[in-house]
DNA sequence: TCACCTCACACTTTTGAAGAGT
DNA sequence: AACTCTTCAAAAGTGTGAGGTG
């Protein structure tokens, strides 16, 4: 399960490598005459996303890193299965607004603030032949965001206050060199994944549905030793304005909410934690949901984010640790993840968007 | 005063080493 | 000797709430 010295020091060059890549990428625009096979993605714990996005997800964001919750959690299919893809994340920003929580919603706040230099996250698996990442969920939930413009560990550099959409992009090449050189990709983007980077939670009912879902969060739910404790201090209806919105995340939560945690109750025994049951289908990502990018091109010259002398670290994710071992041959890769479900016929994949000019800034396209 | 950020805390889950059993 | 299973301590991941900052 441990990486050792030889693999970690493989992984760092391999990241060094798209790192280089992808800057070389913005001199050399190579188009692919190659035909991509027609290629789906699924968004596996879509149910849960749209709980979250009907309220107006938001996330945690911390100096140390914080996981995202839901984790991003992706099917593919369409794949050669001979061929060697990579698959990476992105955090796009959505439009160039700040948001500002106020009277019980979110409101645009004036304009976007520059945003630090952008990172990919390669997934650790890439590449790997498509038959490997049809067969297994592709899953992001290692994945840590920071607010930290210094982060030296490689995770992902959001902005308070601001909206991001992940998007998963799929790249046919052999390493991460290969990446700038013209391979079909396709690129998968869900408007449920969207949300607001906060430091601390502004919405109780966002906070509520946290607890209730996150298994770590377990010793805060009403149930919990901590909530109770907690609790204690103040009384548990003490106000009788109990249609209040903004005291909805102190209420107890019920079992039936409780019972529908994310990745842990899928592999969890645990008797408070039922496997989840989602949606009979998972979400797939429709023409209409594929969002092409905002801004095919080049980022625009008040955001740079991908200028070599901005880019501190290579692209991509670093091991959780940076000390040998614990990255590869971590749940990522070595532990199956349960079987993804397949869409029913009344709701069937849909095609990947095909760019045909490729390259990492067309990748990166948006601003 | 306000909006936002940081940190220590208590709690739960995850991880992996060690030992026992087959 | 090799493999599987169980146990347990340490590490990691949570939201909370007080206090800090500009």
């Amino acid at each position: 399960m441990m990486m050792d010295q030889a693999h970690f020091g493989e992984y760092l060059l391999r990241q060094q490598m798209l790192h280089a890549a992808s800057l070389s990428s913005l001199q050399h625009r190579v188009g692919a005459d190659a035909e991509p096979p027609a290629c789906e993605a699924r968004l596996l714990n879509g149910d849960l996303w749209r709980r979250f996005h009907d309220i107006g997800t938001e996330m945690i964001i911390t100096k140390g890193g914080r996981r995202m919750f839901p984790s991003l959690r992706v099917s593919l299919s369409g794949l050669d299965p001979r061929e060697e893809y990579c698959v990476l994340l992105e955090l796009s920003l959505v439009g160039r607004r700040r948001w500002r929580w106020a009277g019980g919603a979110w409101a645009a706040a004036g304009g976007a603030e520059p945003q630090s230099p952008r990172r990919l996250m390669l997934h650790p698996d890439s590449p790997a032949p498509g038959h490997h990442w049809t067969a297994n969920p592709v899953s992001f939930s290692k994945l840590k965001l920071t607010n930290n413009t210094m982060d030296a560990q490689g995770h992902m550099v959001l902005t308070s206050m601001h909206k991001y959409r992940p998007r998963v992009l799929v790249v046919r090449a052999r390493d991460a060199a290969a990446l700038a050189w013209g391979a079909p990709h396709a690129s998968f983007s869900f408007p449920e994944t969207e949300f607001i980077a906060v430091t601390a939670y502004q919405n109780d009912r966002i906070t509520k549905l946290k607890i209730d879902n996150n298994p770590f969060a377990k010793g805060f739910r009403a149930c919990g030793q901590s909530k109770c404790k907690r609790k204690n201090v103040e009384p548990e209806n003490g106000s009788t304005e109990a249609q209040n919105e903004s005291s909805d995340a102190k209420r107890p939560c019920s079992d039936a909410a409780s019972s529908c945690s994310e990745e842990g109750s899928l592999r969890s025994s645990s008797p408070r934690s039922p496997p989840l049951v989602e949606s009979p289908a998972p979400l797939v990502a429709s023409p209409e949901n594929i969002s092409p990018p905002e801004h095919p091109t080049f980022y625009p010259p008040e955001l740079p984010y991908m200028h070599p002398l901005h880019m501190p670290m290579p692209l991509g994710m670093w091991p959780t640790n940076t000390i040998p071992g614990g990255f590869l041959g971590s749940s990522w890769s070595s532990v199956p993840p349960p079987p993804p479900s397949f869409p029913t016929p009344s709701n069937p994949p849909a095609p990947c968007r095909r760019i045909k000019s490729f390259t990492i800034s067309a990748l990166l396209g948006e601003g």
